[in-house]
DNA sequence: GATGAATGAGGTTTCATTCAT
DNA sequence: TATGAATGAAACCTCATTCAT
């Protein structure tokens, strides 16, 4: 029984090696740059070896972005958890984002990567649900928040707009922000120097406009996102 | 001197039918569907003359990409003609962007092709600083707005807030949003059937959340943007 | 003792259930998609198992052209039995040749596949004597039948003709007919649409031209053919 | 015009040099050991260049076998020119088909492998088409001089009997023979040494068999076969 | 300037076989 | 004996780019 358990997380332990070669490649060398004799060379190990546990290389890829999305997830996960007003609960998500966006700068070229429908389409369907659901995961994370404001009073939405808009807004924003931001040349030029700070302006601004209580005329979010960065993600 | 006159105008024609044939495949196919094989094939020329033309493939996705970004240029210069207060106009804005991206989704792909780091270094220098021109000029265009609202008091920005941060707030939710349309997936689990209305309120809400006036809860901005579309891009 | 006899028979069985699976997938997909991955998945099995039984794949196929040659015999002794003239004891074993080639319509690919000189050089000497005994076998059986008619003075062969010579002009055009109606198309061009028969037909014009009495054209071998499968393949 | 001229021949040249260098390698080393790694290497070449000139391996594969089978056809018409009776022109078809074996002995191996359906399937169907033809061609040759018996009443057929039966026979008695004779051992141990005459006389019995003639008992077809050797194929 | 055959590095994938457990 | 992950050679195929004509 015991054997059998070494064995399988000797497996698990193969499958996080190859995502792990594969994303500091990724990361290095873009998509085309990552390649499995890459990831060979670099694990030591040879190519069959790779294919025995990836079917291929844009199954590694929607690995790759379903582990981030994971990550993501767990650190939406513990924004919710910050202790406030359900607005400071959403400026916690936003420091979880833009967290998760400098831990894994890679996970936006994944995410473009992934969108060429060629690649997607080479993928085994228990994998495509996987990433399908753990994104989802985290939209319902975010329109809970959204939800609790409602509830509480804090947020009058019209009849005509649903939680879930608020966060596409959200998301739209933040998505839009950090991609901007990634190429460095436009930010520069349009005389920004602290991309994160901006998105967070911007979501705010965007909140404001929903009359989402406390406003951020009325109330330093940038404390708030101050203390949930101690408090929650202090490691 | 005419026959040089007229050469010349046979060499051009020939680079705008490389990239008519290039975008088309693109659209059709995608980046690795794209190949010099097939440009050459499709244009019933020889793979070499295409290099008479182009230095490489990398040079062919940048210049689609700034052939596109001239069209949007053009575009938001004639929402730029719009007659009503910036707000109106900067809906008119919203109006060209929205029509830019129904008009040439491949754009977008483009985009996101070239921002695989790997690609543009191949291109020349020339072809880099004309996309970045191009981006600037559209950029400008809209931060000229921002600037008239000020101008004329509608919009009062609090010293630390310059005009280019709401255009970068305008962009990024606008390029988040469609972007994220472009997974169709996504935005049906979050029950969202009209992309483009939903990004236009957004952006309402967040020209409402700068103080924007006149605000979209006392105007409707609906009836303009109907009316941009009909007065400007009835073509 | 009884352990070691019981433990021998589960090896049997494990060798002829590998033959079983092979046969299967080798008639399904042909000698390309036979691999040791799929015999071992398709017998819920490890595939170093397989290696146990078997030293290599080739010695999968060698084993599996003994096993259908072995049934060939098997067949043929059963028409050696048949009561008639020697003749009709011939036409016998072509219904026999006949049935076998249906029954086991593998066969004949097997054959060709091991005409591939690289993959009898792989097996082993043991199962190389035991495909060469098996045919031979077969080759007896039925030269014993012309000697019978030699010795009942049904045929005269004059003396530079051995009766082995008249096995092989059976044997050739049995082979090659069959061989010529697994193209389907060749055969339909010709506007052929009986194979067996012609195959039948053609081999009494055959021991005609040998003289091998009664001549086809004194007497009905077809039914002579239609009680051989009556009586000896009824099951 | 000269210049097409030369670069359409050099093509063509490079496209026989591949069969070639193909043939040669085929016929070493068999369908597994022909691959185009190999090929280049022998033609030192370089891997695309082969990939110009054949869609993938099966196409060369294919080529080849037509190839073969034009040159058949051009030795059958040869041998329909030879002067005598029928029977004795079908002699002289004879003596073409042995020569052939001798001078493409690995036709038949090609012939195999073709039939693996597989292989064909990845061919392009102009190749597919030519192949056939060039069968076709070979088929009515022969059938024309059965004809030409039945016309000159040397060979009564029964009204159920077509010529293409005829034909039938002989195919497939000769196919049969032959390749059987490329499994030296087989024949060896039937005691045949000449597998040649083997089939000549085969042929003979079965063309006695339909009654076809003058009879093989009553004239020396041996020394016809000679003759069209002389006559025919001296070079 | 146009051609298109040649290049050859680069990539993905397969699979028979071994060997430590 | 059974297992099945690891191996790694070997195969097929693609395509951007060059260059002689």
């Amino acid at each position: 029984m015991a054997t059998v358990t070494r064995k399988q997380r000797e497996i698990l332990d193969r499958q996080q090696q190859v995502l792990k070669v594969a994303r500091q490649i990724f990361r290095q060398r873009g998509y085309l740059g990552l390649n499995m004799d890459r990831v060979a060379h670099e694990m030591n190990v040879a190519k069959g070896t790779i294919y025995q546990h990836y079917k291929n290389k844009e199954e590694i890829i929607l690995a790759l972005a379903v582990e981030t999305l994971d990550k993501r997830t767990a650190m939406f996960e513990q924004a919710c958890l910050f202790r406030g007003k359900p607005r400071e609960r959403m400026a916690a998500i936003g420091c979880a984002a833009e967290l998760f966006v400098i831990r894994f700068p890679d996970h936006f070229e994944l995410e473009k990567v992934l969108s060429c429908s060629s690649i997607i389409e080479k993928t085994s369907e228990n994998m495509q649900l996987a990433k399908t659901a753990a994104e989802l995961k985290c939209i319902n994370l975010v329109a809970g928040i959204v939800r609790d404001a409602v509830a509480s009073g804090d947020l009058e939405l019209p009849s005509e707009v649903s939680p879930d808009q608020v966060v596409f807004g959200l998301w739209s924003s933040t998505y839009g922000g950090y991609s901007i931001m990634g190429c460095d040349d436009t930010l520069r030029q349009m005389g920004i120097d602290n991309g994160f700070k901006m998105v967070r302006d911007i979501n705010n601004r965007l909140l404001d406009g929903f009359g989402w209580r406390p406003l951020s005329t009325e109330f330093d979010y940038d404390e708030t996102y101050e203390r949930a960065q101690r408090e929650i993600f202090a490691g």
